[in-house]
DNA sequence: GCCCGGTTTGCAACCCGGTTGCAACAAATT
DNA sequence: AATTTGTTGCAACCGGGTTGCAAACCGGGC
C-alpha cells in the first residue's frame, strides 16, 4: 500500500539515509523479522540483492541509528530494530535471549538492562546483557 | 619451581583434563594473562605450539570449566580463568568490560551479574553482562 | 533534456578466526 | 611386545565478513 511506502521514505530521511528502491526493499525486508536476524537470513529473503549491499546497508543502518547490532555469541552478527534515531543510552536498551537449542535470539522488549555497579575509571557507553538458556518453545518441546 | 610444576598438574587432572606436557605448558603460559585473552594472544606466546593444538586445547579447557569463554563483541573469542571446577552458576559470574579504544576486555572481579525479569517460559542457563566504552588507561590518554 | 560529479550497487576476490581430516606419534592397557 | 586409545602437527578447508573496482544510478546546474 502506498501509505507504507511513504512511510518507509520517511523513516529512513528521518535518520539520514537516502532512501534508494534497493534500502526501501531491504528496510521492508527486514521489517518481517520480529525478533532479530542475521544478515545472512536477510540475504535469503532477498533473492536478488548482492551480499555486500546487504552487508553495507545494514552497516548504514546500524550507524544511523535504524538498528542495534547484537553479539549473541554464535560469532555471527545479529540485527534489530531500534526504535529511537540517536545512540541510545543505557536505559534505552532492552535484553537479549538466546537459545541454545533452536539458536534464535529474541528481543526482550520491555526489559531494562540492571546496571551494576564497576570500579571507577571506567567510562561505560554501552551494555550489553545476553541471557542463555532455552526458549519457551524448546522447553515445550523437551517435555512433549 | 617445582611446586608449581605439580600444582599444575594437580589442577588439571581436578578438572578431569590429562596432564601432557603441552598442556601444562599452555597452562603456565595463560597464567601470564591477568585479564582476557585470544587464541591468537596464546599462540604468539607458544611460538612451537601448533595453531590446532592451542584450540583444541583451549576447548577442553573450557568444556572441563577451567576456563570461560567470553564474547567481547569483537568477533574473536576471549578466554579467563574459572575459579571453579564445574559449571558456574549464574551468582558465580563476573562482568566484563570491554574498552573501544584499545580493545581490551577487562575481567570484573568483585562483579556479580545482576538478573532481570524476564518473561515466564524461558529456561535461563547463564548470562553475559558486557560493559563497552573507555578503559581508565584511554581514559587518562585523553585527557593527556 | 543533457551533462557532470558524487553516490550506490554488483561482482569477484580476499581476509581471518575458527575448524576439521588425517597421518604420525605417544601413552596406557593387555 | 602388541593393541588400543588419546594427542599433536600439518595442511586444507569453511564461512561470515570486508574490500577494490567498474558499471549503473541519481540529483543539480546548465
Amino acid at each position: 500500500m502506498e501509505t507504507n511506502r511513504y512511510d518507509h521514505t520517511e523513516t529512513l530521511v528521518r535518520h539520514g539515509i537516502r532512501p534508494t528502491a534497493i534500502r526501501l526493499l531491504i528496510y521492508k525486508t527486514l521489517l518481517r523479522f520480529h525478533d532479530t536476524f542475521s544478515m545472512a537470513e536477510l540475504e535469503d529473503a532477498l533473492e536478488s540483492v548482492d551480499k555486500s549491499t546487504v552487508f553495507r546497508t545494514l552497516s548504514l543502518f546500524a550507524a544511523q541509528h535504524l538498528l542495534h547490532e547484537i553479539e549473541d555469541g554464535t560469532g555471527s552478527t545479529k540485527y534489530c530494530l531500534c526504535r529511537n534515531d540517536h545512540p541510545c543510552g543505557i536505559d534505552e536498551l532492552h535484553c537479549h535471549f538466546h537459545c541454545e537449542s533452536c539458536h534464535k535470539t529474541y528481543c526482550l522488549d520491555h526489559t531494562h538492562i540492571p546496571v551494576v555497579r564497576y570500579p571507577a575509571g571506567f567510562e561505560v557507553r554501552q551494555i550489553d546483557y545476553l541471557l542463555k538458556g532455552l526458549c519457551p518453545d524448546c522447553c515445550a518441546k523437551r517435555h512433549a
